[in-house]
DNA sequence: TTAACATATGTTCAACTGTTCATATGTTCA
DNA sequence: TGAACATATGAACAGTTGAACATATGTTAA
């Protein structure tokens, strides 16, 4: 159980940057590719597919290419899951 | 938005640290105090207390003194919701 | 092939985080 | 009151992290 607490740690630690969070909550919307994701975060392309790719290797974002786009969505509605009742727990506090 | 998905990240960097997601499943378990706590996660006490703090702070957990001890629990079963959904998606990823 | 574009990657650095150690606070009981 | 116990707190230190910059990779169209 010990490891399984531990990933879990892992899992989360992904949602705990403000930066993820916005990326992964821009595309509950729909996908999008890097560049419109910089856009909509104002933040540098860099800085964005960094961070795509943390997302990438927790397996919460895929890609296809289109061209010279690379375009990411969610990978499944887990993800939508975890930041709705993140949401729920926010919103009662109050 | 904006606002709330920081809050949102906030939230989730408390659970992601392996110390004080095992202090929350730990807590599902029922109240215990620090020494208890201390020995069930093999960590000295200071570790366990500063931890405590955090999720106290985030309103995860809540306190009751009992003579010297202090017996934490956890505040709302916002926690084990979260934890649980933490775990399906950890687990259907094989 | 080359220029222009879109994205990825490597490096650096400042800021943050978790643990440990030492010590303070608060409680009980003799 | 004072000793023993339980927990909290402050400081210090090593390890980690996210952003920025520079540059590399890969794609398209001329």
């Amino acid at each position: 159980m010990e490891d399984r607490l531990i990933e879990l740690a892992e899992l989360f630690k992904v949602f705990g940057d403000s930066t993820r969070i916005k990326l992964l909550y821009t595309l509950l919307d729909g996908e999008k590719n890097v560049g419109e994701l910089a856009t909509l975060l104002s933040m540098n392309q860099s800085a964005i597919s960094h961070q795509l790719r943390i997302l990438k290797t927790s397996d919460l974002v895929k890609v296809r290419r289109d061209g010279k786009s690379m375009y990411y969505s969610l990978s499944d509605d887990h993800v939508e899951s975890i930041i709705k009742l993140g949401m729920d727990h926010i919103c009662e506090e109050d």
